[in-house]
DNA sequence: CCCTTGTTGAACAGTGGTGTACGAGTTACT
DNA sequence: AGTAACTCGTACACCACTGTTCAACAAGGG
């Protein structure tokens, strides 16, 4: 799924996999730094011809689309290893530390695919993580430890948004790396807390 | 402010002023709905040639500059009307339900300006309104209505970026319009209360 | 070892934007 | 009424990027 499938008998070359590799891993890299990187400086950071690049993807958007897509896979995988058992409000946290660097780092990616795909493909893409947050967030409203009158996509919007925050602040030099991932999650415990009930500490 | 003062001795003409005045609205329209509009675009917009406007402004940079600290200006008047003293809690709802509609008409404009503009720059042009923001927050969080274990300048991107969740999830068709005050609101007081509180209902 | 598959740079056409120049026409101020 | 300020369209030079073609060369697989 990450690269383009598009009906092909025998499998690619050793050298070609190779080159789809470096390029997927350039694309991801250049485009997080500044979403309108050209596709001359992708194939040049990637250590390949320009030909070569538009050999594998027919376009820049399929371009942009499969690094995009190769991120989120790439992320998801991460998080596999990030345990949602037990406390709720604990294992958000967990979720949080381990998520928060990854939302950050793709930013730039992610605002390079708006501009270039329709929002429906974007959902699409982020299906797989989506779902994985969703659960959590709905376990935990109904068990009473999240609040529910909001909607549970308000909830993950606002986790969401919140990382964007830090993001911001540090990019403003007005808060350190080191304590982003504890601002966030005092911050989204406190929204996510039900009315009339304390703010956990 | 609004408009270039480059050492300009005798007063504008009056229909000069009015082929500025016309450009600077429709670049705040068309910026806003694309952050990527030509000049030809606004020009035409305007309904103006795409001359009389390089008469006016120099070149792209400062013309998305100007529609911004137009557009700032404007919505820092506005907003010059919202009683921000009693209840601290109850001028924030104030504000929030004043400014939000501002603020996310005014998020591809600002993204217009974040591609072409210096950061510091932009910091300075949201200086006022940013101000107004923090006068609230910090007497709220010296009252101890609002945490303090999380810096001003978090608190206020919080409030940001919470606005932004609004219009990600009204785009996205998951919200009502109508709701979105509510839910921010919402949103926004309980991440401001200090822990061990109980989140306001 | 040979053939297919990949890779490469150079070159080209096309697009869509920016900013400037010019000359003729129009509109406001005094 | 006259002059300076303003506007307009066309045209131009320029640039950066996209996507394609070509012909020569390199490398993997059976």
């Amino acid at each position: 799924m990450t690269v383009p499938t598009s009906g092909r008998s025998s499998a690619r070359r050793a050298d070609a996999q190779r080159s789809i590799a470096a390029i997927l891993e350039a694309a991801v890299n250049a485009l997080s730094r500044n979403p309108d990187a050209s596709v001359s400086e992708i194939a040049k950071a990637a250590g390949v011809g320009r030909v070569t690049l538009y050999g594998h993807f027919p376009n820049r958007a399929d371009l942009v689309e499969a690094a995009l897509a190769h991120a989120i896979e790439q992320g998801h995988a991460a998080l596999d290893a990030v345990d949602l058992t037990g406390d709720t409000r604990q294992a958000l946290t967990r979720l949080i530390d381990s998520s928060w660097l990854l939302v950050n780092q793709s930013r730039s990616l992610l605002l390079a695919a708006q501009t270039v795909l329709p929002p429906s493909r974007i959902r699409d893409l982020h299906a797989g993580p989506v779902e994985r947050v969703e659960g959590l967030v709905k376990r935990g409203q109904d068990d009473g430890v999240f609040r529910s009158d909001l909607s549970t996509s308000w909830l993950i919007g606002v986790m969401h948004n919140v990382m964007h925050t830090a993001a911001d602040e540090i990019n403003a030099g007005r808060l350190d790396p080191d304590q982003a991932a504890g601002f966030i999650t005092a911050t989204v415990l406190a929204a996510f807390t039900p009315p009339g009930r304390r703010v956990p500490t």
